[in-house]
DNA sequence: ATAGATATAGAACAATGTGTTCGGTAACAA
DNA sequence: TTGTTACCGAACACATTGTTCTATATCTAT
């Protein structure tokens, strides 16, 4: 990638970022975000084609970073007990608590649906094979639940009480919900 | 209110919940709205400033059924035991079931997170009082989950997975959190 | 039934934002 | 150095928004 895209491409992120901090995503606009980043117009187009088009991006951007080769490959996926399970999500949410201060502003508001699907989607590839088997209860729906609270409890922890630790955040989760 | 008011405003209602069946929320317009409920252009905007009025207008009359007096009122909360909560619960679930055409478009894309945000109002009152305490974990961290995988349970539910009863989804559910 | 109030229709309008195009300039890579 | 590529920035057509206005239809209360 050319030295002058990736420059234009942090601008713009960084931009955004700075943006979603202080306005919604609906309120913010292609211009602002041009303004903020100090680019030409068609630069931006050059880019991205929409708004939502650069909000996915950096979402995948962040997850990329977050869910990193190391930790989904295959070899580190012998978690014979619930302990290193716990490990791995714990590792998680430190990698998620490095990028705290680019998720904080995505999660406001309505662009948070945006990410929290993201989110969702590798943590379902991470959940679904640690996840036991219950009777008389959907595998779907315990999936379902199990993936859905965390994500809401990272979103309860980055937005409003950043003051726990990964470790702790990490504990109320499984003391709270069966594997 | 006016006859004509009620008409005009169930006109509006219907064509943004038939729209959202087949569109996204952003890409939907007020002229969209607009030209399927047949009315002029000024009479929508004598009743929803914005789009996002009219959604949130929608979100609470929904709500105002599903968490309708009989169901919030204080003399129905004296659970002494787990049962008659879930029993209540199982009766929320009832009535969101009652709604699931209007609601199930709205669960989709983007508008999701408003509506999930006002459901979630709600459930923090109904879940308040009957959320046990657990030692080191804190209760705002047990409430959110509590509040945030019942919320998500009910997306689940209705969105893809409606053959099951809401005596189904409710005893899924119990047997998944700790109250 | 009539009169006064109110809701609606529909056209016209300014204002704003979007996405594209194009010719010129600057930075890159080989 | 040379060809390629990214950036700039102005201009443009276009869509959508939200407001204003007058005429008409419909309601409510007496």
């Amino acid at each position: 990638m050319d030295r002058r895209q990736r420059r234009t491409r942090s601008l713009i992120f960084k931009a955004f970022t700075a943006l979603l901090e202080r306005k919604s995503y609906t309120s913010v606009t292609v211009q602002e975000i041009i303004d903020e980043a100090d680019i030409g117009r068609s630069t931006f187009y050059a880019h991205f084609e929409t708004k939502d088009e650069l909000l996915k991006a950096m979402c995948r951007d962040i997850f990329d970073h977050v869910f990193s080769e190391e930790i989904m490959s295959e070899e580190h996926h012998d978690f014979s007990d619930k302990d290193s399970f716990q490990d791995h999500i714990t590792h998680i949410l430190c990698h998620l608590q490095e990028k705290q201060q680019s998720i904080k502003g995505i999660f406001s508001g309505e662009c948070g649906e945006i990410f929290m699907r993201y989110l969702k989607e590798y943590l379902y590839q991470v959940f679904d094979r640690q996840l036991t088997d219950v009777e008389d209860i959907p595998r779907t729906y315990r999936l379902n639940h199990a993936v859905s609270s965390f994500a809401e409890t990272v979103r309860w922890w980055l937005k409003e009480h950043s003051e726990y630790s990964p470790e702790q955040i990490s504990r109320f989760y499984f003391e709270s919900v069966d594997i």
